[in-house]
DNA sequence: CTGAAAGCGCTAACAG
DNA sequence: CTGTTAGCGCTTTCAG
């Protein structure tokens, strides 16, 4: 591999020229174009490690997520879109739902010198993340918040979309409706799991303990709470979903008990993917703007990146939306 | 951020030293006590960067990918764990499935010095990892090949699994069947075509040219090319569909025909999503070893990265299977 | 076993 | 406009 010597020694120049001309810097035309002609001639590409030593600029940003699921990666898909245009690279890693990787893969990157994070925690605890943080690398989160830290975050608002799921439940006439959830430490969870509330609260009924399902956001766990809330003595006559995995896991138990949606129990579920209008009956959710939740979040730290550090910390809470289809209202037709 | 010379003047000794301990050389157990605790005390942490300059190892790889699609992130999700073992870090790119867009990732990818690079390669055309491979970068293609390279990859037999898909169809006594399929530049569009020809070749059976689309691999091209062949005087009885994207295209289409499968219509999809088992019938399906896809490709990587050439280039050819289901077969009950 | 010193490939003052 | 020079933070001979 040719280095910036190299050029500079075909093209009768000091490094000092050759890395001007590389950098779009003031150089006499003529020196220009040997040094891009030597350049051509070795096939010479900047090494970008020594660059970034020199800089302390690495353009690239790491992106932790807890599972590399449909949700998180359109996500991704967005962030990395948005990042290439301003030439970052984007590393993604998995934690796992776990914290011990979570913080492992955050000092990976940590060591990498990645220029920014972008983070979905897996649990509450924050300290390896305010650690980096005071370092100077800015870090913003996304689609979950942790407590006891100031930082940038990109979230959706789940207590209302939570609300809008359940109230349109509640509109339908159904009364026992279960909630199948993961950990509340997570904060969507937790969120998701205050909306439901809220509408007991804001329409006066009481809330049944014995048909709120705590999981872990997997499809197994949707599975089996799904099951359970079923098997119940007196079942709940519609069930709300608070993810996609979960809402996957929830269908194939329904389906295994031979149970027809909306007319033996109506299901809002989570995100809106392929699955949903596919399936039979298609299926009411609460859609999440995934592609805007990537793009505000690589654009927010874009910015902390470049050094704007106006209105810190900043929270975005987007909209979601609920759709409603035939898995809830046997009114509904389609299109 | 402190660096090595802080942590060798906190510990009173030289930065070699230092380094030493940091890399488990041999030192007198005192100094190293010492220099463990200036660590500590210092919340230390080596600059992969400049090691990386250093030793020309940056312990990251790039995965290329056309898109963030569930297969290839099932497949990335193995890689990342794979790696992750021995401490690499995966910086995942899209292509876009478009070839400029994959030439500048691999060069952004080989500018940041990555010690490997896995690409799912766009097109038939290969300079820019030939390049690459030069510079003794080690390149593993994944899922897709590319002509005129020698280089180590990990395919599918997809030719053996259209077959499979195809020859189910007709032992159920399907004569019009359809393919849908994408471009055939893409080596999996072209060998799964083949295994689509062979099985009316083996059964001496004409080839209906008019039941061939081909498409882009994409949900819009699926379902496209479903509601034309749909739309034809003659229409198939059968359809294989060659990717998990277009299979969720197609399904949509029929849904909005209101055609029955299997009765009207029977269909083969391929790749085992969530969806497959939980659509109205569930889907038959070529399964492909999607996990298995990513750990051989990433222990391949890891071998050639530690400097073992055996066997070069070597050509994994995983088997897929079959998975029959409602959608191609009235006689299937869930089990 | 440890330290001094060179240098990985590049950028950025500072001179000229 | 261009060259010289001094590092960025680390590893690695080579001496001691």
């Amino acid at each position: 591999m040719p280095t910036i010597k190299d050029v500079a020694a075909v093209a009768g120049v000091s490094t000092a020229t050759v890395s001007r001309v590389l950098n779009g810097e003031r150089v006499r035309e003529e020196t220009k174009q040997e040094v891009i002609s030597a350049v051509k001639a070795l096939g010479y590409r900047p090494n970008q490690i020594a660059r970034s030593l020199k800089t302390q600029k690495t353009f690239s940003v790491g992106f932790v997520v807890p599972k590399f699921d449909p949700f998180f990666m359109q996500v991704a898909q967005a962030i990395e879109y948005v990042l290439n245009e301003k030439g970052y690279s984007l590393i993604v890693c998995n934690s796992d739902e776990n914290l011990e990787r979570e913080i492992g893969r955050v000092k990976m990157l940590s060591q990498q010198q990645v220029d920014g994070l972008l983070v979905v925690p897996t649990s509450g605890t924050a300290s390896h993340l305010v650690e980096l943080q005071q370092k100077g690398r800015p870090i913003v989160l996304v689609d979950r918040m942790v407590r006891d830290m100031v930082v940038d975050c990109v979230l959706v608002d789940n207590v209302n979309g939570a609300y809008q799921a359940v109230e349109h439940l509640v509109t339908l006439g159904h009364q026992r409706i279960g909630l199948i959830n993961g950990r509340l430490e997570v904060t969507t969870g937790e969120e998701r799991y205050r909306g439901y509330q809220r509408v007991f609260e804001d329409y006066n009924m009481p809330v049944d303990e014995e048909l709120i399902g705590i999981g872990d956001f997997t499809i197994e766990s949707g599975y089996l709470l799904t099951k359970k809330l079923l098997g119940l003595s007196e079942p709940p006559t519609a069930v709300f979903v608070a993810n996609y995995e979960m809402t996957i896991g929830a269908l194939t138990a329904i389906h295994e008990l031979g149970i027809r949606m909306p007319y033996d129990l109506a299901l809002v579920g989570f995100d809106d993917m392929e699955l949903t209008r596919l399936a039979a009956p298609p299926l009411t959710t609460v859609i999440q703007p995934m592609r805007e939740i990537g793009e505000t979040a690589a654009r927010l730290l874009c910015k902390r990146m470049d050094g704007d550090h106006s209105d810190y910390p900043q929270m975005y809470r987007l909209k979601p939306e609920l759709a409603v289809r035939g898995s809830s209202d046997p009114a509904w037709r389609s299109v």
